[in-house]
DNA sequence: TTTGAAAAATGCGAAGC
DNA sequence: GCTTCGCATTTTTCAAA
């Protein structure tokens, strides 16, 4: 169903590089037709293997204020808050951890009001919701999008 | 310098729907010239408002193991770890946080052995490392790149 | 699946408003 | 800063190996 060879592998790296790379040069540097490129990159974008995105640096965009915060739930109530949290547009990370905590987030604020709001007045107010063990990122030191691909 | 206006927040708003959606559609949708679209597109990326990337699914790549992971630090010693840090492909973010721990990583492994190995061989060994807590992702729930832009 | 070539669409540079 | 207009490049399509 979708077991990715070397040459896809490869046509990834090359899209890591840069997301607006020419079917045509990733299909020069892999020595093959771009119709190879192009059928492969298709069929990946179909199974859900990667898609195209842009990538918005937060500050720009006058997002200044982003946190990581830990959330202890009650027993069971892990995939309730979660479907809960999904509709916050503030909210672009929701994982369930073993660890400490239970759910963690991130989130991205316009001001710290936003995020003290946003902890204060909805998340506290969350079903099930315990503690939150809020972070705030004074400096970002990375932040890539290029995995490790064999 | 970077003085964004309502067609940039547009422009990034349709662009965060799909990378690789066509200048001449969005300039279309605003009811602008492509060269419009085109130019500003040109100046934000200058500018490093955004940039085209591709989001891999890491479980489709076999990148199996998810985790985040607080590290705390010797008073001084954040920016020397989060440098060393950085030379890891495995991990994908690095930030200094205030709040119970100094530094904040997100890292993806190729299995649970790998993620054993960074924290007992690599992490452990850093020079004003003095606790890490790990979590491991059971589950996903979100993971956007579409931020609330005005 | 991959290729090759033709057709369609997209992106680019320059000139003018 | 926006637009128009040719030109170059890229993407799409499709028949054939």
């Amino acid at each position: 169903m979708d077991n990715l060879d070397q040459m896809d592998f490869s046509i990834l790296n090359y899209l890591q590089e840069n997301g607006k790379r020419p079917y045509s040069e990733i299909a020069r540097l892999l020595d093959v037709s771009e119709g190879t490129i192009r059928s492969r990159i298709n069929k990946m974008l179909k199974n859900g293997v990667f898609e195209f995105i842009i990538h918005t640096n937060p500050n720009k965009v006058g997002l200044n204020v982003q946190a990581i915060i830990g959330i202890s739930t009650q027993l069971g109530c892990q995939d309730a808050i979660a479907s809960h949290l999904q509709k916050y547009q503030e909210v672009r990370f929701i994982g369930a951890f073993s660890g400490k905590h239970d759910l963690i987030i991130q989130a991205y604020f316009r001001d710290n009001e936003s995020l003290v709001h946003f902890v204060n007045e909805e998340l506290s107010k969350i079903d099930g919701v315990m503690h939150a063990d809020v972070n705030v990122e004074l400096k970002q030191f990375k932040d890539t999008f290029s995995y490790m691909i064999p």
